[in-house]
DNA sequence: GTCAATACTGACTGAACAGTCAGTCAACAT
DNA sequence: ATGTTGACTGACTGTTCAGTCAGTATTGAC
């Protein structure tokens, strides 16, 4: 992961990984079959664990605002400015050569997280939390800042610190009116 | 540009790129000194005539939110879903191995969009047309349905097209209240 | 202790490719 | 006609690196 991260797909040496692993280079193919499917294998196991983290909601208890926040919460603390952050700036990276991985994380993550946003949105609505009835038809925008905050920590962090939690407090604020003391 | 976006900077061959432009090897290097200004020269060369266009905004008659549409429309018509949306997405996947270009894009992109950004919605919250107040200290909320919308075309637009415009158009209806007859 | 089975090693191979440079050629000057 | 310039060419070179495989080490059964 981080030779990956550091270098991108192409450049990333496999004798610089098994170096770092503490292994010689062919014991690497006693293990995957070629470059191409290690790195496969890296996106499935690094952000199958979160998705199942995040798609485990607490007990609906309390607001929709609630549940949001606890979500927004948990991808703060597991990807934000973590290494899987990186991962999934990577993803974005090479997602393009890499059709197999584009698939598998828009089938596994991306499609997963927008109908769990719509599903909360819808709820907000009916529920009279959510103004904007449209919001449920592009549940995008509920989840850009955080994908933005994930980019930005990986890119400009070093220009420009972005608190991110504090971001996303704002735009809770703005999707559900009124502050809440926290 | 395009055996860039299409293969990533380690992957282009620049035998491909002399093809591409009806020209030998060698020729290239007439030009520029190594494959790393060559990139570097494409990112500059594209991207300063789009920030030229985009920071010339129009006279400020009408309200903010004309303004913020009228941006949004130009970015809409000249970035996403272009091959200069795929451009950014490639800056969003170098970046970390070029600072040069990432220093670039923060200083003459970023950076002077965040401010641009930031002095609209200080113009929507004086004149009333914004009420939520903290949102002048994230103006990435405000572009960040736009940042996603380039990221989606790129990536996922054939597992589920996205229709950027109308995304937009419900993100300003959150941020300035009442939808408007367009 | 011996033997097999399994896990690991790292020098090697072949292909790919950035960058070079001696040579060609078109355009123009004298 | 002859000479000069400089833009352009593309075969070549040296390097890098994914993937291989003959050989070595480790484990565990008897």
């Amino acid at each position: 992961m981080e030779e990956f991260i550091a270098r991108g797909f192409a450049a990333t040496r496999l004798d610089d990984i098994a170096k770092r692993a503490g292994v010689a280079k062919g014991t690497i193919y006693l293990h995957f079959k070629d470059k191409e499917s290690m790195f496969e294998e890296l996106v499935r196991i690094v952000i199958v664990p979160v998705v199942t983290k995040l798609t485990a909601l607490p007990p609906p208890t309390g607001s929709v605002r609630e549940l949001v926040e606890a979500f927004a919460g948990n991808f703060l603390k597991e990807v934000i400015g973590t290494r899987r952050g990186d991962l999934v700036r990577l993803i974005v990276a090479e997602g393009p050569r890499f059709p197999a991985v584009a698939d598998f994380y828009y089938r596994e993550v991306v499609s997963r997280g927008i109908a769990a946003m719509r599903a909360l949105i819808e709820l907000g609505i009916a529920r009279g939390e959510i103004r904007e009835k449209d919001l449920a038809r592009y549940p995008q925008i509920l989840v850009a800042p955080a994908m933005i905050a994930v980019i930005w920590q990986s890119l400009f962090a070093r220009h420009a610190p972005l608190d991110a939690q504090e971001m996303l407090r704002v735009h809770l604020d703005l999707i559900f009116g009124e502050r809440r003391t926290t």
